[in-house]
DNA sequence: AGTACCACCTGACGGC
DNA sequence: TGCCGTCAGGTGGTAC
């Protein structure tokens, strides 16, 4: 589920519950969704420490920890955070928990097991290391138009490219494209500056709509694609029946009549 | 440097 | 009702 607006909410969550907040223990429910070497790692140094503050780049959420270190949660398809106090409260698929010491959780559930928990001294070389590129929001114009007016791929997939640009998925990337009026299946480098640049504004309408939305379908403008996204769904602006394709390896909704090549 | 395909996991859903 | 194939908002590896 989780791409850039989804990962957004869940850090000011993050920060909205659990910063500063001395860490009594952590408790590793699925060692499956530790990076290899990280369990015994985690466990010592976040016992004692505390949250100080959340940043975020593409779908990576990192938590820094009052020790210099790093938490890092990646959530994958079906990942999220749940802050709660009560047992009965407990997500479904819980595979981290911190426990702090106002009786508080926060557990890091993940369904599918497709996310990770890793834990770094150094931020930058986790980034450099995985090459993850520049996040979608805070990419500028220029960077955007050198990066993408030479690049011989499909402009969805170009999109979801997470070495160019960081953040964009499966589902905000039909969302970009339809906002913006381009076929998905377009080579991005025969696009006109014009039209890269429109893809560029509509790249961050899109993601910034959402975040103020807090990723809530229900909040989306009328004219938002995302929530047409279903089998037999109809274009909000022409009514049209949306195209249902396998674009590089991944499903896209697009309207055929108000996107154009 | 692309794309296509597979793998990793689990659960929901539609068809029979 | 129950079984089974398919598929899903991600990433990483392979081969071509």
């Amino acid at each position: 589920m989780p791409e850039l607006p989804n990962v957004e909410v869940f850090r000011r969550y993050i920060d909205a519950t659990c910063l500063h907040q001395t860490i009594e223990a952590v408790t590793i429910l699925d060692a499956d969704v530790m990076e290899a070497e990280s369990s015994a790692q985690l466990k010592h140094t976040l016992a004692g420490n505390r949250f100080e503050k959340t940043d975020r780049r593409g779908k990576y959420l990192f938590i820094q920890l009052n020790t210099a270190g790093w938490l890092i949660f990646h959530f994958g398809m079906t990942g999220y955070p749940k802050y709660y106090r009560k047992k009965e409260e407990t997500p479904d698929h819980p595979r981290v928990r911190f426990v702090f010491q106002n009786g508080y959780r926060l557990d890091y559930d993940n369904q599918r097991k497709f996310g990770r928990v890793d834990i770094t001294h150094d931020i930058h070389r986790f980034i450099a290391e995985k090459n993850i590129g520049t996040d979608a929001l805070a990419v500028d114009l220029p960077s955007f138009m050198e990066m993408f007016e030479s690049k011989p791929s499909m402009v969805k997939s170009a999109l979801m490219n997470q070495k160019t640009i960081s953040g964009v998925g499966n589902v905000y990337s039909d969302e970009i494209l339809f906002q913006a009026g381009i076929h998905p299946k377009t080579k991005i480098k025969i696009l006109p500056s014009k039209r890269l640049q429109r893809l560029y504004d509509s790249m961050k309408y899109a993601l910034q709509t959402s975040i103020d939305c807090n990723a809530e379908h229900a909040c989306f403008p009328d004219d938002f694609i995302i929530p047409h996204r279903v089998e037999g769904g109809r274009c909000p602006k022409c009514e049209r029946e949306l195209v249902k394709e396998k674009i590089a390896g991944r499903v896209g909704y697009y309207c055929n009549t108000c996107q154009k090549s």
